[in-house]
DNA sequence: GTGGTAATTGAAATTGATTTTCAACTGGAG
DNA sequence: CTCCAGTTGAAAATCAATTTCAATTACCAC
């Protein structure tokens, strides 16, 4: 994935640094959202100068072009996960917080009922579940 | 509306000051949501003497009992809402920002499909769509 | 390769949001 | 009315995020 990412990001203009590869490959290698302060860490095994500011900035423009989502919880939402291009959604396992995509084939009905219901015309939604992942279910349920 | 909360949170043993109303009724009326400084600077003018503190601890007792909801946008999530119980999800119309809640019922559909797709068990969500609310529709499309 | 240049970096300072502390105040039970 | 635990607000402290700016560096043209 790292792969396809220096690719995307290389392709859009932008240099492929040292610190930006180890902020990428560190993101992709979490199995669960990171802190930006967590990522940091993660990211200076791969580089040890690497700064904090850096780390935000890579977010950002990760963010921007896709390849990061920003994991919303019911406090602050300030941690971030690996994200691939068509697939909008994700859940996050509350137990180990792993997360994982789905496609949103669904929220075309959903939207089309909210509609009915409140007559807005919807453009755009945020969606995230929280539960169980399989491996969890297992040892909890 | 207030009222209902005023109930409600006497009912939980909270004591219903000055201040506390102050906020309750600002964020009653807010037809969009409030960021919480704009929260404090409306609630002031019922209660000049507010502090700014105590409109974020009242918004963390508000949200901790499903009267107040955190807006979720794809910068910060700063803002706040009202929130009835019942209604878990709202959309926020990304014009003029009003917000109206609706019910979750399709919610449910949407979770058995993830659940068969991901084989995780889905216990949690949170779900908000922008769009376009009835009035600013026919200014605008 | 080499050089030039604009993008990028990181430390430090700054800004902004939120929480903690603590003495003073007050709602509401008795 | 009294009392006291819950609440308040100012100030300080903490934490998150952005801006600044001089130094560095990726990468394109040659």
């Amino acid at each position: 994935m790292p792969q396809a990412w220096e690719a995307k990001l290389r392709g859009l203009g932008y240099r492929l640094t040292a610190p930006r590869r180890a902020v990428l490959r560190a993101l992709a290698r979490a199995h669960r959202p990171l802190s930006v302060s967590d990522l940091h860490e993660r990211a200076k095994a791969q580089h040890a100068r690497l700064g904090l500011v850096t780390v935000y900035r890579t977010l950002q423009v990760l963010e921007a072009r896709g390849l990061a989502r920003r994991i919303h919880e019911q406090g602050a939402c300030r941690s971030f996960a690996a994200s691939s291009p068509g697939h909008s959604h994700a859940i996050r396992c509350k137990h180990c917080e792993k997360t994982t995509e789905f496609d949103g084939d669904d929220i075309c009905l959903l939207a089309a009922s909210v509609e009915e219901k409140t007559g807005y015309r919807v453009s755009g939604h945020w969606l995230q579940l929280v539960g169980l992942c399989p491996s969890c279910r297992k040892s909890r349920e």
